[in-house]
DNA sequence: TTATTATATACCCTTTAGGGTATAAATACA
DNA sequence: TGTATTTATACCCTAAAGGGTATATAATAA
């Protein structure tokens, strides 16, 4: 394993954070403020670090209305994406 | 809010864990093993706590087929669940 | 081009997640 | 009953999450 591999994260949640938000017109700094945690924070997020705090996380997706939960996997999705 | 209210996520992720480890038959300690946390992390996992590491939930739900997603937060269960 | 804004990287620092372990409480089973 | 098993609580400790901030690198506009 790569060792950038070890700190992604399955696109799903990095790629809908980035579309949510500039669905939103937000910038990272104003999505940052809104949820109330630290910039640093939106760009590990967006960057796909996998060891992210849920609460935090959930900080931001209630912001458009999401949260984390448990989802099944598909194994297409396990073959096919890319790192 | 309550100071315990602080710890508890969304009671489906806990609910999930632990039903879907009953029904494989495991104790905390066993699925603790094989999803390679430590048993304190399967216990407080269990119980709610709400700052957990994203990365260390999925070595969990992996071993159901599951993965941490953004998922719709409905309303009516945040009006009805009991904190 | 240059100025402006957005995003990425790097560092310091405090707080805390979570491992390990011991103990206590609860549950199951003889 | 008592005994074994499972789960919960409490403590110490190390590694790292993440806030803040400064700097660097896009990206966009004038």
């Amino acid at each position: 394993m790569k060792k950038e591999e070890k700190f992604k994260l399955s696109n799903s949640l990095r790629t809908f954070i980035k579309k949510k938000r500039k669905e939103l017109g937000l910038t990272q700094v104003d999505l940052a403020d809104k949820a109330g945690v630290g910039l640093r924070f939106i760009r590990e997020l967006e960057q796909g670090k996998r060891s992210l705090q849920m609460d935090k996380v959930n900080q931001v997706l209630i912001l458009f209305g999401y949260e984390l939960g448990p989802a099944p996997m598909n194994r297409e999705k396990l073959i096919n994406e890319k790192s």
